[in-house]
DNA sequence: CTAACTTGTAACAGGAAACGTTACAAGTTA
DNA sequence: TAACTTGTAACGTTTCCTGTTACAAGTTAG
């Protein structure tokens, strides 16, 4: 088996012991996202930036589908007073602490979490 | 309609719109995590604190039942080196970020919200 | 004490969403 | 041209969430 098979979907697949079309799936997120290039016909996927250039805030939002981290009662009763108001008291605090989230996430670049793994595999 | 009969789960159920049910299991967990009173047999809910020692993280943590907001490949593969280690690596920053998050939310009481509230509702 | 309330909870049923899989079109390379 | 690959739509299954029903347990007014 060449090397340069490690980086097709079937390979990849059968090391994370998943089916071929979820590892294309999710490739396709990380394309759209500009994190990969990945061409149809050519086997292999390889990265679009460096490795320090790319957060994993980065790789989250390419992954994650719904841009909310939390989502609020979407019928509010009109008679209620609490329910009319509730939305615009709680996404301000929400959003503020997704953002911390989010935040932390970008501090983090994908070369150190694979500085970490080399440490981890010498020791 | 007595003013006292709008804690009951039923009154609150009508107000949202859900089944009565749904609000004494919220109930209960709020019950739980020891942020209101009720008893078997007594009509309505009361508070356990004052509403400016309440914060919105003692809700979210009171209602989420999941510790943790990010899971991980629950199988690695342990011929893969990557598989082995990701884990460690990933937890920390995930971790963080997760407190972030919590610290945001635990910022706010439930005092702040009701005067929002209020403040909404003269406008 | 009894009747009519309530809350607490287990059990069941329904629908929605996530997931893996299959199948095939489109592209590339030897 | 043949044998690969990736991209993606479509399908079936399974799991999970949610609402509902049903009933036990407790309280209070009469």
């Amino acid at each position: 088996m060449n090397e340069q098979d490690e980086n097709t979907s079937e390979w990849m697949a059968g090391s994370i012991g998943v089916n071929a079309v979820v590892v294309r799936n999710v490739t396709g997120l990380l394309r759209r996202a500009g994190l990969v290039l990945t061409q149809q016909g050519v086997p292999g996927a390889r990265l679009a930036r460096p490795l320090p250039d790319i957060t994993l805030l980065d790789v989250y939002r390419a992954v994650e589908d719904s841009l909310d981290l939390f989502t609020i009662h979407p019928r509010p009763n009109p008679e209620c007073s609490v329910g009319a108001n509730i939305q615009v008291s709680l996404e301000g605090v929400f959003g503020e602490a997704q953002q911390a989230m989010e935040h932390r996430l970008s501090q983090t670049t994908m070369a150190e979490i694979v500085r970490q793994l080399q440490a981890a595999a010498t020791c």
